[in-house]
DNA sequence: TTGTTAATTAAGAATAATTCCTGTTTAGGA
DNA sequence: TCCTAAACAGGAATTATTCTTAATTAACAA
């Protein structure tokens, strides 16, 4: 999904498209990865230091109401956010030693049991997923 | 395991039995269900007024490291604690709107394909899986 | 039974992510 | 250019959790 497709969502949606909207979108696009607001507002703050961190906020809220932004929690309970297709999402390995990520390419619910769940009368809106240990690199320090 | 178990373990680790210990293994093993640091401290603050909610957090964080209490986030970014057997853990369906949870008989662990985490050399510590959505009653509601 | 000591506790301050509030500014359509 | 709903900045408020400090106590040994 590129930066265009974005814009044209959010218009269809109604919303404006300001430039710290813009800005956000753009840094969030260009470094393609799972970002804390911290992260994104330091990003930005450098050029436009009167960006508010509740901008931020507002916006990645924006977006993933749109399906166009994941939110993970990487278990430290803050959230992490990144651009995605619509509504697509990975899971992670996250190290508890130095916080690195790497994407898996499962899904539970791909291997689940639907019919179970749907006998139950339950309807899944959403789920999440994270693999928490140690990577190559932090196994090997600790030896 | 029975609150006797706990004790015993407990005590092999070095740490004693007093009685706002005792209390909380008490309340938890007769809940029996995932409660919020308030749920725990609630109950018993009524027998026991004086006990600190970072007494609370204190014991549960020693039975989260013995293996004999689970930790699960609902969604909500408030850790849920559960006695359970050595180490053993269950996920669920949790209610967006009421936050009634369920628990099912799967884990995602033993289907992923253990062999390519390996590969990468990545030691699995613990992971998280929970499924949000509407329950029976809050979807019939909705309708 | 009593003394010793490391573990534990209470109380409240500190921290940190997120949301809320208020008054001001502005994007986009008329 | 004007109008208005949307968006913004700044800072206060909220909330789960951790930290600090001084006092208390469980467990063990003499």
């Amino acid at each position: 999904m590129s930066i265009q497709d974005i814009i044209v969502k959010l218009k269809e949606h109604g919303y404006k498209i300001t430039p710290q909207r813009q800005e956000i979108i753009n840094v969030m696009a260009q470094e393609n990865r799972h970002m804390t607001v911290e992260d994104i507002h330091g990003k930005i703050s450098a050029r436009f230091p009167s960006l508010s961190v509740d901008t931020v906020y507002r916006n990645v809220g924006v977006l993933e109401r749109l399906n166009m932004l994941d939110r993970t929690d990487f278990g430290d309970g803050t959230g992490r956010y990144k651009l995605v297709e619509n509504g697509s999402h990975r899971h992670h390995l996250i190290c508890l030693n130095c916080g690195c990520s790497e994407e898996v390419d499962f899904c539970p619910l791909d291997y689940i049991d639907q019919q179970q769940i749907k006998d139950k009368n339950f309807a899944i809106a959403r789920h999440n997923f994270e693999i928490f240990g140690y990577c190559a690199r932090c196994s090997k320090k600790e030896e």
